[in-house]
DNA sequence: GCCGGTGATACCGCACGGATATCGGTCGAG
DNA sequence: CTCGACCGATATCCGTGCGGTATCACCGGC
C-alpha cells in the first residue's frame, strides 16, 4: 500500500525527536545528542515520512511542534521511559543481591517510613530496601523508568495516574506559623483565613519541569528550607499533621479542618511482579 | 570505562528478544522475524553483553529464560506496546477527523453504552466515536498500545492496573439458567448452590493468552455462545444483571445476592490529554 | 546590500546488520 | 557404541544505512 515502509520505529529516532522537540532547534538538539545537525534533520524527516505525519513546522527562523508532534513528544517520552525501565529492571533482576528501591519525598512521613522499614525487615524473605529521597513530584517518573520499585506518595499533591496504589493513612492538614504569630494560639483556622494572610505568603513549590509557578511567595525546594523560612517569619505553610516531628520551638501549628485531607499511599508500577514489592505493600497495609 | 558501550537499547533488539523468549527456539524465532538464525543469535548476545546480563540459558537441546530474562520479557513487551502506542496515537492525532476509539466487551452493557454515546454526541465539540468490540480481557492491551483511547471495563473481571478509571455503575449478578430448570423459580440462590450445580457446569472463558483454564465446563468465547449453550441446557452462568437484555424466553434468571457485585468503569490510559476522552469520561460520570 | 543564523541537500566512508557456510555439542535410535 | 538429526555458535562476506563534512538556500536585521 501507499508509503508502505517498514513501520518499525526505533528508540534512536524517538530520542532524536524528543531532543529536537524539547530544544525546538536542530543545532542545539544535535549538540545535546553529540552528533552533527544534518543527520539529525534527515532522521526527523525519515520519521515523519515513516509515520506519514508532519511533526514540526519549520520556518527558517523557528521550529514549532504541530499538534501531532506534541502528541508524539508525550508518547515518546513515555515509551523511552518504558525502554529505560526495561533495561534497569533487567539489570537489577540479575544483580547479586536484588534489593528493592523505595522512593519517598525527602523529609516527609519519616515516622510511617521507619515503621514500615522495621516491619518489613522482620518479614521472612525480606530483601534489602534502599531508600531514595527525592523532591516533590519526582516519584512518578522514578517508578516509570525503573529507578525505583515502590514509592510513598501523598494525595492530592502527587499524581497517582498510571500506578497501582494502596491507601495507608489519611490525616488532616495544619498550618505552620512562626511561634510568635498573632494567629498561633487560635484553636483552628479556615482555608480562607490561611490563603488571605497577607503578612505570611504561602511558598511556591517547583513544578515537574523544575520551574516555579508565577506568584509572590518564596520559592522552596524541600521541607528543611520551608521550615527555616517559617521560623524566620517569612512564610507560612499548609502541611500534613504528621510533619510535626520536623517542627522546632520556633514553630506553631494550627489545625485547618476544611483543608483537603492528605492520604499517604504506597504505589508501584502496574505490572510489577516482584515478590519484594508485594511483601512491602502487604506489610504497609497491615501497619 | 570497562564495558563502556553505548547503552542505547533499540526496539529492534527488544523485538528480537521477545520473539526468542516466546518461541524458546532461535530457529523458529528467526523464521517469525523473517530473518536468518545467525544474526539473531548475534543480536541477542550483543544485547546480553550490553546489559551485562545473561538472559537465556542455552543448552544444545533447549533454551530457557533466566530470572532476568523473564523480567526483560515482561518489560520489553510493555516497552514495545508503548512505542507502538506512540506511533498509533501520533498518526491518529494527525488524522483529518481524529475521532476517538472506545473499546468494550462484545455484548455487554449495550444499554449503558448507547446512553453514553447518545449523551456524548449531544455535547458541544463531540467528535466521532468508533466503538470497538472485543473479547474479555483484551481492553487493557488495546488501551496500552494505542489501538483504543478509552474503554468500558467490568471489575472484578477486568484488571484496571495501570489505567485511570472512573466508576460508572454497580450491579448485582444473577445466574442464568435454562427456562425449565428446577431452580429457575427460586427467588434467589447462593454462590455455594450455583458452583455445586452438577448438572449445569459454569463455562470456561479464555485467559489473556487465548488458552482455556483446566476444568470440565464448556469453553465459550462470547456471550452469544454462552446464552445459546444455556438455552440448550448445557451450562449456566453468573452474569451482571444488566445482561437481561440479551436473554430470550428459553432463559431464566435468579439473583445471587452473595456473588461479588460488578462495577462498570470507564478507563483510559493514564497520560491521556485528549479533549474527547475527557469529555467522554465527564459525560459518562454524569449519566 | 551584506552578514549571521538555521535547516536542507549532496556526497562520502565506515560500521553494523544480515546472509551463507560451517562447526561443535548433545540427545536419541538402532 | 555409533551415527545422524537437531540446534545454537562461529567465521566470513556483502550491502545498506547512519553519521560526518562541505555546501546550499532561505530569512531577518542592523
Amino acid at each position: 500500500m501507499g508509503a508502505g515502509y517498514d513501520a518499525a520505529v526505533e528508540t534512536r529516532e524517538l530520542r532524536y525527536f524528543v531532543a529536537v522537540a524539547e530544544e525546538l532547534h536542530f543545532g542545539r538538539a544535535a549538540q545535546r545528542l553529540a552528533m552533527a545537525q544534518p543527520p539529525l534533520s534527515r532522521a526527523i524527516q525519515q520519521l515523519e515520512r515513516r509515520l506519514g505525519v508532519v511533526l514540526l513546522h519549520r520556518t527558517a527562523r523557528a521550529v514549532a511542534l504541530t499538534e501531532a508532534g506534541s502528541v508524539l513528544l508525550r508518547e515518546a517520552r513515555a515509551a523511552l521511559d518504558a525502554v529505560e525501565a526495561a533495561e534497569r529492571r533487567t539489570r537489577r533482576a540479575a544483580a547479586e543481591r536484588p534489593g528493592v528501591v523505595l522512593a519517598t519525598k525527602a523529609g516527609a512521613s519519616s515516622e510511617l517510613l521507619s515503621k514500615l522499614l522495621d516491619a518489613y525487615a522482620a518479614e521472612p524473605g525480606a530483601v534489602a530496601v534502599e531508600v531514595m529521597l527525592c523532591g516533590p513530584g519526582e516519584q512518578e517518573g522514578l517508578l516509570r523508568d525503573g529507578r525505583a520499585d515502590v514509592a510513598l506518595l501523598h494525595r492530592p499533591f502527587d499524581t497517582t495516574a498510571g500506578l497501582d496504589t494502596e491507601d495507608l493513612h489519611t490525616e488532616q492538614q495544619v498550618v505552620v506559623l512562626p511561634a510568635g504569630h498573632p494567629l498561633a494560639n487560635r484553636p483552628e483556622l479556615s482555608m480562607a483565613e490561611v490563603t488571605t494572610l497577607t503578612d505570611l505568603p504561602l511558598p511556591r513549590w517547583p513544578r515537574r519541569d523544575g520551574r516555579y509557578p508565577d506568584g509572590s511567595g518564596p520559592q522552596v525546594r524541600d521541607h528543611t528550607q520551608l521550615f527555616q523560612l517559617i521560623a524566620l517569619g517569612r512564610a507560612c505553610a499548609l502541611v500534613p499533621e504528621s510533619l510535626r516531628a520536623n517542627l522546632r520551638d520556633a514553630h506553631a501549628r494550627v489545625p485547618v479542618p476544611d483543608a483537603p485531607a492528605v492520604t499517604t499511599v504506597i504505589a508501584w508500577p502496574p505490572h510489577s511482579r516482584s515478590q519484594a514489592v508485594a511483601d512491602l505493600v502487604r506489610t504497609a497495609t497491615r501497619l
